[in-house]
DNA sequence: CTCTCTGCAAAACGTTTGCAATACT
DNA sequence: AGTATTGCAAACGTTTTGCAGAGAG
């Protein structure tokens, strides 16, 4: 299946200094605010509403994912191979997860349910080694 | 392994109302929202805060159970039975999913990512039914 | 010239909190 | 009497939106 993405995006320092910075922590899963808080050091008038603006237009032309969480600030990630997310539901560290090796059958969850399992979106919520012990 | 939860805890008629409600309806995952439109058939002045504050009341209590969803409101559950939710990222549907016959390897995941994943936690992201079209 | 994009401020949204009054035990 | 709970309003944190001006094609 091939997806076409036709959405009109002119050339903006600002928007490739994202993608700059995105593409230079592909593990990092960071969110609006970080993302913000690195642009500031080069874009000291840049505002919050850009940087969602942005990341919100590079999520919907699929040049990045935009992972959203419980009750916490979504997450970006650069990284668009098929794979899924383990959010911690205390303090929000999100990290990748193949669920290829953990034997999830997407495809049998589908046929049960009704729902329909986006390759990049199955997110499954759990507790961080850091937020174990409270 | 056998929890023991001191919560100090009084009667009141409005909590009565909300187990109540959380007790009769007991697929519907409502929102705190929904809740508040029920209560307010018969509490007319109910506030939102008071249900709110039942709610994670009850949820810390082991009582009933709170599904944190994405960007959405939250969503509770009195069914407290060792299941899992799928949560639409359209509109919010929340429907009960048994991990057992799906093969989720819960503790391979755990032992794989350092990531505790509690028996009622576990929610995938999808995109449910109704909203596959869009 | 026509869009798109930006910064700013304000609004939106779901949820929580401070407070004085009330209900429960 | 002493806490737990309530309603109200105000605050919170995150994200979106309206607008007028600047920038890109």
């Amino acid at each position: 299946m091939i997806t076409i993405f036709v959405l009109k995006m002119n050339y903006s320092r600002q928007r490739e200094a994202i993608l700059n910075i995105m593409q230079s922590g592909l593990l990092d899963h960071p969110t609006a605010d970080l993302v913000y808080a690195k642009l500031r050091k080069t874009f000291k008038k840049i505002s919050l509403a850009t940087v969602y603006r942005n990341l919100n237009h590079l999520a919907e032309s699929n040049f990045i994912l935009k992972i959203k969480t419980p009750n916490m600030p979504d997450r970006f990630d650069y990284r668009l191979e098929k794979h899924h997310h383990l959010v911690c539901k205390n303090c929000g560290k999100t990290i990748d997860v193949e669920l290829r090796s953990l034997r999830l059958n997407a495809a049998a969850l589908e046929q049960l349910t009704g729902f329909k399992i986006d390759a990049n979106t199955i997110s499954i919520a759990g507790t961080c080694n850091d937020c174990k012990t409270f």
